[in-house]
RNA sequence: GGUGCCGUGCCCAAGUGGCCCAAGGGGACGGUCUGCAAAACCGUUAUUCGGCGGUUCGAAUCCGCCCGGCACCUCCA
């Protein structure tokens, strides 16, 4: 297994290509993290989930994976097209909407948002990096970077900012086809700012006394450009050239050509030698805006009564390099699927528990089936295949889940291990601290459904069926489903989804 | 105007020159099991891959044109 290697798509090149790394057996991995000046969306997650696919298939093949995601607290501005003329920071612009009413500035806000994307990460099983660096606490860093390139001629001074001159690195537009010449031709209408020598020169150093966040430096006070921390932040925790950036679609322009043009002319080296991005999520068919009320976030989910391994499953069933069209219906398959892998982690304890001596019967199917998973996944991450795979193993498991012997109970629980390491799907992997969201399964009343249960137990027993098919239901219009089992009656709470 | 992507069954979605008369999930239908229900398991459900032409011994996969959809071109993951 040490043989293998993990072949992901890369945008410069528009090529699938093995990862090469550096260091051999250590993946050097930056992924670009929110700007959290709201509730991450369902979309923010697909992407952020490619790269903990990234993570997890490069674990199974034996590497050790450097994983540095950041928090963008500043300097991310709502539109760039006036940017650089005075744009508004997205964080001071949320802090002036309805929802940041609660906030007494915008630190608090930052701090809030950047809790709640913590939580929801962990929710989705996410690998946490190793390093999670702020942009605001890389100040110093930035203005550095600033002065250097300054120095180094790739950056001038102006009146209201310190901008990156676009022409002076040859590399521009290599990422995204958009160069100098391709941009010039671009029919859009924009705002000229005569503080620029050129259009396209975009801002390392915004000088700005009135910012709600603002920091000292040589050019005076102001916030850094967004571009510029990652960039910074990048070289600073994993060094000069990265083995694998990624982040969404939306990103390859401006960010990640900013990004490259910046940190290429600060060292001289390649910034990364291998970029991937994620496809847009569509909800319903649409783009998702909070307009079409078509919005999603992962509490927005758990309060309708998701499980969030289902929003897990759902966000990684298609193929990152396509859009993948996020449903009601492909939720509530999720939630179906989930069930399966819970029912054969199940039956697996069972087995292990009270399973009789006799053979493996299952366990060279499932190494089987897992090899072909992994495979799937290295394969540019083939999760529609690798998830296939990982539901034939639950079915290899049901099929013999009343006489699982204790050794494939063994066998079984390596497989579910394995397939859980790999894709995350099986069980929660770590507890959520902070304020538990409301889910339709908290409102219940445990007690009193216990109750009917044993009420209707009784009368089963006494055979009166008639009695007992009232209770059932009478709960299932409530939302509680019954299901019976040699062991006794358990319920669910059913979903809306 | 520039750059790139996509169109596979009722729905979601793999496959990108022969192993494909096309995975997997959902749905539907039939069966086993079950007091009922659920779950589980078994079986059936695309001679066909947006349309038309072409290349090839061979095409869902390559080429051309057309139709339809999407993304980016300084808000966005």
């Amino acid at each position: 297994m040490s043989e293998r290697t993990l072949r992901l798509y890369d945008t410069m090149t528009r090529q699938v290509k093995p990862l090469e790394l550096i260091e051999p057996g250590c993946l050097r991995f930056y992924s670009c993290g929110p700007t959290v000046y709201s509730y991450a969306h369902i979309g923010n997650f697909r992407t952020f989930l490619t790269a903990d696919l990234v993570i997890r298939t490069a674990e199974a093949i034996g590497w050790t994976v450097k994983y540095v995601s950041n928090i963008t607290d500043v300097g991310h501005l709502t539109q760039d097209d006036v940017a650089d003329a005075g744009g508004e920071d997205k964080m001071a612009s949320a802090l002036k909407s309805k929802e940041g009413e609660q906030f007494n500035n915008v630190w608090e806000l930052a701090e809030y948002y950047e809790d709640a994307f913590r939580e929801d990460w962990a929710r989705l099983n996410l690998r946490e990096p190793f390093v999670r660096p702020r942009a605001t606490q890389h100040m110093r860093e930035q203005i550095v970077a600033a002065e250097q390139l300054i120095e180094q001629g790739y950056a001038y001074e102006t009146p209201t900012g310190v901008y990156f001159s676009v022409d002076s690195f040859k590399g521009y537009g290599k990422l995204s086809g958009n160069t100098q010449e391709n941009l010039r031709k671009a029919v859009r209408e924009v705002v000229l700012d005569d503080n620029k020598k050129e259009q396209a020169d975009f801002a390392l150093w915004k000088k700005d006394d009135k910012h709600l966040m603002q920091w000292y430096s040589p050019f005076g006070w102001g916030f850094p450009g967004w571009h510029l921390e990652c960039s910074v932040m990048a070289r600073m925790y994993l060094g000069d050239t990265l083995d694998l950036h990624a982040g969404g679609e939306d990103l390859v322009f401006p960010h990640h050509e900013c990004e490259i043009a910046q940190s290429e002319a600060l060292t001289g080296k390649p910034f990364s030698n291998h970029w991937i991005h994620t496809r847009f999520l569509q909800v319903n068919g649409e783009k998702m805006s909070k307009r079409t009320g078509n919005f999603y976030t992962v509490r927005s989910l758990l309060e309708k009564g998701a499980d969030p391994l289902a929003i897990r499953y759902a966000l990684i069933s298609g193929i990152y390099t396509k859009p993948l069209n996020f449903t009601d219906q492909g939720l509530s398959d999720a939630m179906g699927n989930i069930e399966r892998f819970k029912r054969s982690d199940a039956a697996v304890a069972a087995a292990l528990e009270n399973g009789g001596d006799g053979p493996d019967t299952i366990g060279v199917a499932l190494d089987e089936l897992y090899e072909q998973a992994l495979d799937a996944m290295t394969n540019d991450l083939n999760t529609s295949v690798a998830l296939a795979k990982a539901l034939e193993g639950t079915r290899v498991i049901q099929r013999e889940a009343e006489s699982l012997s204790k050794a494939s109970g063994e066998s079984g629980k390596r497989y579910l291990d394995r397939i859980n390491a790999l894709l995350g799907i099986v069980r929660p992997e770590r507890e959520v601290a902070g304020p538990a969201v409301v889910t339709p399964a908290s409102k219940v009343d445990e007690a009193r459904i216990q109750a009917l249960i044993d009420e209707r137990a009784a009368a089963k027993k006494a055979k009166n069926f008639a009695r007992a098919d009232e209770i059932r239901k009478e709960l299932d219009a409530e939302g509680i489903e019954l299901r019976d089992s040699p062991e006794g009656t358990n319920w669910v709470v059913k979903t809306a989804l």
